[in-house]
RNA sequence: GCCGAGGUGGUGAAACUGGCAGACACGCCAGCCUUAGGAGCUGGUGCCCGUAAGGGUGUGUGGGUUCAAAUCCCACCCUCGGCACCA
């Protein structure tokens, strides 16, 4: 028979559904959460889902052979706006869109073969899931931790809605790409800067990779430094900056404040100039990209002076759009001579710059940024400025203007969203009683079905429309009152599914504690570089705010983490539709079988890295399995020497314990050449027919992780057996067989090999050298010279030095 | 600008604590088989010299440590990634 993987794949697809053969019982011992990324549903599974779940798919069926208990679950990422987009592009609704991509998602993740549990499948638009997304929501609320305020947001005019600052790249909206606008509006919070410290700190103990901590921390962008007060001339309040460097405050000459608070205090009565309005409402006007990317530095003074703190003298006071409205107070001292943006408004102004640190080396034209000692700072001149910045701050903390600070890059989380495709906030607005959360036993507050359900300009999200649906009565008062409209950001729905994996249907509690206990925290979590600063850290949020409050009882969601590489076209881009370099799995799939797909990933390199898709490499493990087919289902079991089954139980041996070595590393792609080096073996030496039943047994353990559908036919068709290959143990191997096998020993002439000798291990150095020394090669190299030294390693080597 | 990761054949890569560089594949070349092959099998394949045996050379560049360096140290170049008018 021939090697027909279409054929046999189905067929035991279908088996192991049947026999619910990867459910994963609730034992209480060596249990084992495997997560990857679940899909999201905008479309069908692509070559990188295919890759991320084949190889979390290897380890988790050698962690099952290895005696764990291992959960590998399976569910859908499924509101959301840019699955809405798509079923707008396609004429459909969010829902049918949704469901249609789920039912065939579902087929093709049956066809990876790998061992889902499909007991436990979450989608995060089904209300039964919802309801306990609103529900953390709500717990959130009533601890503080959400909130409503009126800000800064980032909008996407095409999208029409309201973005998280981390869902804006390079000024654009990370979805559509269209630059992102500045507009002020009430929104719902998270207070995710509550827990910055912590989110940084933590992270020492995780097993993540170097650069998705570090990508975080610059994310959350800690600065510690001090607030300090500058009284306004003639008036009681005063102007707060942050500043990191405090030392240089006898050199601070001006301040500068944001158009966004100068707009603030306009609003609280300050009578500016015309020139100053004018001033902030065309800065206001301009996107953050503009605002980035002018290199001149525009400013106009606000007419009215400061008091230094440290001086006394009166310095200006301007604004200037240079000047971050989210950042620190909104506010800086300007130290021209020591910061160089300080240092060209200073500059096209004229405004006075004052030396105050002293250090060796050449700054004309420039400002001096490095540390020194300093000068014209009073008491203070001669201190190292490193210590001038604690003992400056102390001072002005003792006259009650300043203060040590620590400040955040990191903004507090927007979770509205003004489109449909989202779990309605739970929030009431009545006008009596202000927003009233929606009593708990009234959840899942759910998504009406609008015929009409398109964004649309003014940030009114599309729920509004609903007039049945919007109209309530006040949960406190009785009173009218309205439903809030907008949706919750999708990435609060995923930052808890892992969790809902543990306990899929439990109406009672988000999570039952026992299987909190039993399951959590994750222990390995696989997924994309992308999410580094979102996903990954709005997950981590979720789960220190609910930890806070009682609700679980672990501060992080995922102990390790490691990311897979990206699939790239065949041209070395990334795949899109509109580039025409899309590699569809399912054709793959159809042409080679899912074993091969799964064992291509398996050997293309690291699995961290990206790589380009090519046709030829599969064809090379489709090779290969077509060789273990033809090898293993011609099994015999013929009279083999001595010699032979020997040379069969060493290559074995090797390949147990190599192979799994390099499954239990991830290094999946030398856990395949170890295959094959197996079967290379098996062949050259010994030919076909003469491996034991239990030889080939053995065989198929070590592949079957890999390939799991070749492997269960030979293993039940063949070799006749009743059970799965998949519920067999890892084998043993026989290490003193190893540790008998013949090494090669290298030999050096001046640290050039010259020769090779095979000898048994624990040869002594005597025997070696006189081994060397009869080399004709060795000979050869010596040139008639006498050896000075003999260096000898063990087992390993002999450099002769002349 | 700050921070981080990485540079090994024609390609993907391998090389445990310094100890045979290029495992395992892809591709290519030659041969066999075949009416045919985007099938299969056998052999070869870093580069240079040589029919060969063999010799030289070789892990981004330059230096260093060592009996011995892809691996350790110093300087530099290049590529990719995160942050960036962040006070």
């Amino acid at each position: 028979m021939k090697y027909n993987p279409q054929k046999i794949e189905k067929k035991w697809q279908k088996q192991w559904e049947k026999e619910k053969l990867y459910e994963a019982k609730d034992f209480g011992h060596k249990n084992y959460m495997l997560l990857a990324e679940f899909p999201y549903t905008s479309g069908n599974l692509h070559m990188g889902h295919w890759f991320t779940y084949s190889i979390a798919d290897i380890y988790g069926r050698y962690l099952r052979m290895n005696g764990y208990n291992v959960m590998y679950p399976i569910g859908f990422d499924a509101f959301g706006l840019p699955a809405e987009n798509a079923a707008i592009k396609h004429g459909s609704t969010p829902e049918k869109w949704t469901k249609k991509n789920i039912s065939n998602m579902t087929k093709q993740l049956h066809s990876i073969g790998a061992g889902f549990d499909w007991s436990r499948v979450v989608d995060t638009s089904d209300p039964e899931y919802y309801k306990w997304t609103q529900w953390i929501f709500l717990k959130l609320y009533e601890a503080g931790l959400a909130y409503r305020a009126k800000t800064f947001v980032n909008w996407c005019p095409h999208d029409k809605t309201v973005l998280a600052n981390e869902q804006v790249i390079d000024g654009k909206c990370d979805r559509c790409g269209n630059i992102v606008e500045q507009r002020e509006l009430s929104q719902w919070m998270f207070k995710i800067t509550s827990f910055a410290d912590v989110l940084i700190d933590d992270l020492e103990g995780l097993d993540w990779p170097e650069t998705t901590k570090i990508a975080q921390k610059n994310w959350i962008g800690r600065s510690e430094g001090a607030k300090i007060k500058f009284p306004v001339k003639d008036q009681e309040h005063a102007v707060e900056v942050f500043t990191t460097r405090p030392d240089t405050i006898f050199g601070a000459t001006f301040l500068v404040v944001s158009p966004e608070l100068a707009k603030k205090w306009i609003e609280i009565g300050w009578k500016a100039s015309q020139e100053v309005i004018e001033y902030i409402s065309t800065s206001l006007r301009k996107t953050e990209l503009q605002r980035q990317e002018e290199s001149d530095k525009t400013g106009v003074f606000a007419g009215f002076n400061a008091v230094n703190p440290m001086t006394e003298k009166e310095i200006p006071i301007w604004v200037g759009d240079y000047v971050l409205g989210g950042y620190g107070t909104g506010a800086l001292m300007a130290v021209p001579a020591h910061d160089q943006r300080d240092f060209e408004f200073a500059k096209k102004y004229t405004l006075p710059i004052k030396e105050v640190v002293l250090n060796e080396g050449d700054f004309i034209g420039k400002a001096n940024e490095s540390e020194g000692v300093l000068i014209n700072s009073d008491g203070f001149d001669g201190m190292p400025s490193v210590e001038a910045r604690e003992k400056i701050t102390q001072a002005l903390k003792d006259k009650g203007l300043g203060e040590f600070h620590k400040t955040y890059r990191l903004h507090d989380w927007i979770l509205s969203r003004q489109r449909y495709w989202g779990a309605p906030i739970p929030m009431i607005q009545c006008s009596e009683c202000g927003y009233q959360p929606v009593p708990v036993e009234d959840l899942p507050v759910k998504l009406p079905k609008l015929t009409d359900f398109l964004p649309v300009e003014g940030g009114k999200s599309p729920l509004a429309r609903s007039e049945k649906w919007v109209k309530i009565k006040c949960p406190k008062c009785g009173g009218p009152a309205e439903r809030e409209t907008d949706t919750i950001d999708t990435f609060v729905d995923s930052s808890w599914y892992f969790m809902r994996y543990t306990d899929p249907k439990n109406e009672q509690e988000l999570v039952s504690k026992e299987k909190m206990d039993k399951w959590l925290p994750v222990p390995l979590y696989i997924g994309g570089r992308e999410h580094n600063t979102m996903h990954l850290l709005y997950a981590r949020f979720i789960t220190k705010a609910l930890n806070s409050l009682g609700v679980i009882e672990f501060p992080e969601p995922f102990l390790s983490r490691r990311n897979h590489g990206v699939i790239m076209g065949p041209d070395g881009k990334r795949m899109s539709k509109s580039k025409g370099n899309v590699i569809d799995p399912d054709t793959e799939v159809d042409k080679y079988g899912a074993d091969s797909v799964r064992m291509n990933f398996a050997f293309l390199g690291p699995f961290e890295q990206d790589y380009a898709w090519n046709s030829n490499n599969i064809g090379g493990v489709n090779r290969f399995l077509n060789r273990v087919w033809n090898i293993l289902e011609r099994f015999n079991d013929k009279q083999r020497t001595v010699k032979e089954a020997r040379e069969i139980d060493v290559a074995i041996s090797r390949a147990v314990k190599d192979v799994g070595n390099d499954i239990k590393q991830h290094k999946f792609n030398t856990g395949v050449s170890g295959l094959m080096k197996l079967v290379n073996s098996l062949e050259a030496e010994v030919g076909e027919g003469k491996l034991s039943k239990e030889n080939t047994e053995k065989i198929l353990k070590v592949i079957a992780p890999f390939a799991p559908h070749i492997t269960e036919e030979l293993w039940q068709e063949v070799l006749g057996n009743s059970d799965s290959v998949h519920l067999q143990s890892w084998p043993e191997y026989d290490e003193i067989l190893l540790d008998q096998e013949l090494i090669t020993l290298v030999i050096q002439v001046n640290g050039k090999l010259r020769d090779t000798l095979q000898v048994k291990p624990g040869i002594s150095e005597d025997e070696v050298k006189n081994l060397a020394l009869v080399s004709d090669q060795v000979q050869r190299s010596l040139e008639g010279k006498e050896p000075k030294k003999f260096i000898y390693i063990q087992n390993k080597l002999l450099n002769i030095v002349i």
